[in-house]
DNA sequence: ACAGTAACCTGTTTGC
DNA sequence: TGCAAACAGGTTACTG
């Protein structure tokens, strides 16, 4: 699910449901999931207030006045609004405002986390080290260009580097290089300063693409049906290995790069 | 400093 | 059909 566009998604759905609402209570069923969620948590939370929802890469900050409520969704994390509240096997976090809203938290593979920090969260482990936000205007063609010199791994595992750039996963590494007409496997090192401005420009435009998709398919964040659409309609190369090229009918192939897949065009990406 | 690999989990798909 | 293996949108920690 959670690749940056679908927690930019997730950010934009769950934020006028959740603000300036007194939180009445949070029940933890699971607090194992990649850390463990601090217990502590729910009274930092009960009686405290969201002020305000943003985004690092992929992490979700919800601040408080007192600290802020940094989520990550992993692999399989989702959170949804419900009224009702009657949980399923992987519902593992609920956090229940004054009006009986709840923010529920579900993942069945437990890869995400919910941590508590009362600093900046700016400054927590796992956020000081990222890079550049991609949508971001310090990411640019020169950016990548410059860190590029002295890398001598691929190009995707460069724009897959958290610490180069935060939050261009699997999905968006490909279908980027393929816009940009790179081969996945080529070393940074040996890209011109015209490929990474077409790289760059193509990531902006395909995560900005995945966010509006992603808004207009998840229009009813708060019911339960509404599952965040994966773009998967303007995807041109992730998940179609063995399928034709849609710009040169050629042949897609798929090859392993640190054990992700990566699907690519032969013809249009060369080496 | 860097690159590659294992690890954290469970559900679904693939292959014999 | 049944079962086991492979695989999945992420990221850190460890190894060499």
């Amino acid at each position: 699910m959670p690749e940056l566009p679908e927690v930019e998604t997730t950010r934009r759905g769950i934020m006028p449901h959740i603000v300036q609402k007194k939180i009445k209570d949070v029940i933890v069923r699971q607090p194992q999931l990649r850390w463990p969620i601090p217990q502590s948590l729910s009274s930092q939370l009960k009686d405290n207030c969201f002020l305000s929802v943003n985004r690092r890469g992929k992490y979700l900050l919800l601040n408080t006045d007192s600290g802020t409520l940094i989520i990550h969704l992993g692999m399989s994390g989702s959170l949804r609004l419900c009224k009702t509240c009657s949980p399923k096997k992987h519902d593992h976090v609920d956090i229940i405002f004054n009006d009986d809203t709840c923010l529920r938290y579900t993942d069945p593979r437990r890869f995400g986390s919910l941590l508590w920090t009362s600093n900046s969260p700016h400054n927590h482990q796992l956020l000081e080290h990222l890079g550049v936000e991609p949508l971001q205007y310090s990411f640019s063609p020169s950016y990548l260009y410059n860190i590029s010199r002295q890398k001598r791994c691929s190009i995707k595992s460069l724009i897959m580097n958290s610490q180069i750039v935060a939050g261009v996963g699997n999905i968006y590494a490909n279908e980027a290089l393929f816009a940009a007409k790179i081969a996945p496997t080529k070393e940074a090192s040996r890209l011109n300063q015209e490929q990474y401005r077409s790289l760059t420009r193509h990531i902006k435009i395909i995560l900005q693409k995945a966010i509006k998709a992603g808004g207009t398919t998840l229009k009813d964040f708060t019911s339960v049906n509404g599952k965040p659409g994966y773009f998967s309609q303007q995807l041109h190369v992730y998940g179609k290995e063995n399928q034709p090229c849609p710009r040169c009918s050629t042949t897609l192939k798929s090859i392993k790069q640190h054990q992700r897949k990566t699907t690519y065009c032969p013809q249009c990406q060369p080496e």
